[in-house]
RNA sequence: GCCGAUAUAGCUCAGUUGGCCAGAGCACGUGAUUUGUAAUCUCGGGGUCGUGGGUUCGAAUCCCUCUAUCGGCUCCA
């Protein structure tokens, strides 16, 4: 007999062997029906454990905590989703003889799988083929076979079957480690878990076609990924497909078109934004905000050009990196003289850095700018405001003595802190980004000083108590980062907040402080930017308001409407008192009628509305409409402080 | 860059199997109306159907090129 303890606390004693669904259908048949697999701790195992996750028909041999996993756990919708590209797979096999296979996992939001069609293409069309044909076999109620097998016979049917795919998948795997998964006809290389049967499979939906290199290499060949999602009740599928059409009213381009903040044109060229007057207004106001805070802790504005000579980058290293792959130098009159357009500012600030003698004393020095910086992205990474040629920093270089370091760092940390928390940035995950050990020579400078940059940020991480996670691979090619990842609509996960620890830059430009010795030393440089780039900042922030901007930064404040053209008079002189009062106003006194003109208004998200009519004008009075909610009237002046007031409350 | 898709008026879209001067709503202009909290009515102007080629008696519609955009992959200083 074997233990068993529930989360409730309970323990109950079960036959050694027993499974998952045993369990579940003692407790009760309709349990039994709604679980997909369970999940094991032995008593061993750390508190921190989440315990493993299995099938609902293996044998479970020793006392355990046991969880009955249901659609309702991240884990239950993870295994019905690896599931059902299972099922998709078994699909595919039907449909399209010969196919061979890749990889294929649950992922967010659903599944995919990872097929080499051989000579046949497949488009959009023939989804509705596929999910016709895997509900098909779903209502058949096959059930997942799990099977261990030798590595020699794995490699056997693969090679008869002559998918070269799992063959390299089996050759890098232990012998006896080798489990096989079959649902009907089909018969896959697979870890598991999976669901007990495919009965459970009640409504898909295949979502997109897409090229996927195998193994995330792009000299490899080709795959065709097709994306799925699949769920227990028909409803639940009606559900999601209302939430995302939901998310996809909030896409930045979509309301950046309606509130008329920024363009494209093909003429001036992709990945190029054209900022409207009321997007241009949200910059400036934006950028304000951050000088206003970093004049207030330091910072020194400076001020570059948008091209610098080729050599500048030859210096920084990036010439070598990314030379390839920029917009190419820029020719002059004179032979052999080439310019880049500037895709970074660094160089140019450690150019200031240099334009004078520096002293122990003078350090940290932090230089800021706005810096408008091109780079020549892979056109099929161009994406709306969040992925384009031509964007601005909120860049600033600090320069400062190695002792410095850390608290420059935490310093920082608190800067981007405090931007995110005024913008209600509250779900973020702070990434710890280092070198790939496998492929060290991505980077440049030496191991010595990679150690050091690496470990100086781990640490004011943990001393400012921010969680984190590390990914390996994701440093720049001169120090490793702390980004500051925040998620769109539809959860595409973007970097908006940097900092980087950077010992090379100094070296390679031989930057320089005379420290209290008397002797030459070398600063370190952090480079840092809060936001990011002003317009992945912009696009996120429209996909988290859906353009419900906070007051203070609303390119329109306040709408001033006459309810007539006999108040018009007044309506001005209303609107030139908050403009003289630093309150960005508008009238709108188009020969429409209030109604339509209070429509375009709100469509315009424009959070304050002032409507003066008869009354108001006799009063000397505003009658004041909030986000749609009517506030009552009030004397002019007591609108200029409320608005003030709620300013300040956004940004205290 | 790669895979799949899309491109019709300023915007959102209709245009059946290729066949009369290519349509609607909104926006814009005009006249009427002078409006009290989410769309007043009238009349009117506006598109060489993304670009360049091809097939055809005839192309918005079929084929190819390029460009841009969308969903992924790869990349992201």
């Amino acid at each position: 007999m074997i233990d068993i303890k529930f989360p409730d606390g309970s323990v109950r004693s079960f036959e050694k062997g027993v499974t998952g669904y045993e369990i579940a259908m003692g407790i009760s048949p309709r349990l039994a029906a709604e679980v997909l697999a369970v999940s094991i701790k032995k008593p061993g195992e750390s508190e921190m454990s989440k315990g493993t996750v299995i099938d609902l028909t293996r044998p479970i041999e020793e006392s355990c905590e046991l969880r009955l996993l249901k659609w309702d756990d991240d884990e239950g919708k993870k295994v019905f989703w690896h599931s059902s590209s299972h099922l998709m797979a078994e699909a595919l096999e039907a449909l399209y003889p010969g196919v061979k296979f890749g990889i294929g996992p649950s992922v967010e939001n659903g599944f995919y799988y990872d097929v080499d069609l051989g000579g046949q293409t497949i488009s959009d069309a023939d989804l509705p083929r596929i999910e016709k044909k895997m509900l098909e076999l779903a209502r058949g109620k096959e059930d997942f076979v799990r099977r261990e097998v030798s590595k020699a016979e794995a490699m056997n049917y693969f090679c008869e079957k002559g998918d070269q795919y799992k063959q390299e998948l089996i050759s890098e795997l232990e012998d006896g480690t080798i489990t096989y998964y079959t649902n009907g006809a089909f018969t896959d290389l697979c870890r598991g878990p999976h669901l007990k049967n495919t009965d459970l499979i009640k409504a898909v939906k295949l979502t997109a076609i897409a090229g996927a290199y195998w193994r995330g290499d792009e000299k490899r060949q080709q795959l065709t990924r097709i994306y799925g999602i699949t769920f227990p009740k028909k409803s639940l599928l009606d559900e999601y497909l209302v939430v995302l059409e939901e998310a996809k009213k909030r896409d930045h381009r979509k309301i950046g078109k309606e509130m008329q903040l920024f363009t494209f044109s093909q003429r001036v060229g992709a990945g190029l934004p054209l900022w409207l007057p009321r997007g241009a207004v949200l910059r400036n106001t934006l950028e304000n905000f951050l000088r206003r805070k970093q004049g207030e802790i330091g910072y020194l504005p400076v001020v570059t050009p948008h091209i610098g000579a080729k050599e500048l980058y030859v210096t920084s290293g990036h010439y070598a990196k990314y030379g390839k792959d920029s917009f190419q130098p820029i020719h002059t009159p004179q032979e052999g003289e080439e310019f880049m357009l500037k895709p970074m500012n660094c160089p140019h600030h450690c150019e200031i850095y240099r334009s004078a003698p520096r002293s122990y004393k003078d350090l940290p020095l932090r230089f800021a700018e706005f810096g408008t910086v091109y780079r020549y992205e892979q056109s099929g990474e161009l994406h709306g405001l969040t992925r384009v040629r031509g964007f601005t920093q909120d860049d600033a270089h600090l320069f400062c003595r190695p002792d410095q370091l850390q608290e420059e760092f935490e310093k920082v940390i608190d800067l981007i802190l405090y931007v995110f928390r005024t913008l209600k940035f509250e779900k973020f995950t702070a990434q710890v980004s280092l070198r790939d050990p496998n492929n060290k020579e991505k980077y440049i400078g030496s191991e010595e000083n990679w150690e050091k940059a690496e470990r100086g940020i781990i640490e004011a991480a943990k001393a400012k108590g921010l969680p984190y996670v590390v990914e390996t691979g994701e440093a720049a090619f001169y120090g490793p980062k702390l980004d500051f990842m925040v998620k769109d609509a539809i959860g595409r996960s973007w970097q908006l907040g940097t900092i980087q620890v950077d010992y090379n830059l100094p070296e390679r430009f031989e930057l320089e402080y005379v420290g209290a010795d008397g002797e030459r030393h070398r600063p370190v440089m952090i480079h840092r930017a809060p936001f990011g780039s002003i317009e992945r900042f912009v696009a996120v922030l429209l996909e988290h308001t859906a353009g419900h901007l906070p007051l203070w930064l609303h390119p329109d404040q306040v709408k001033v409407l006459p309810v007539s053209e006999k108040y018009a008079d007044y309506a001005k002189k209303v609107c030139e008192f908050l403009n003289y009062s630093d309150i960005r106003a508008s009238i709108d006194d188009r020969n429409e009628t209030l109604g339509k003109r209070i429509r375009e208004v709100s469509l315009m998200r424009v959070p304050l509305l002032v409507i003066v009519g008869e009354k108001e004008v006799a009063d000397g009075t505003v009658s004041v409409r909030r986000e749609g909610v009517d506030q009552g009237s009030m004397a002019l002046s007591a609108f200029v402080d409320y608005v003030k007031e709620a300013v300040k409350a956004e940004l205290s």
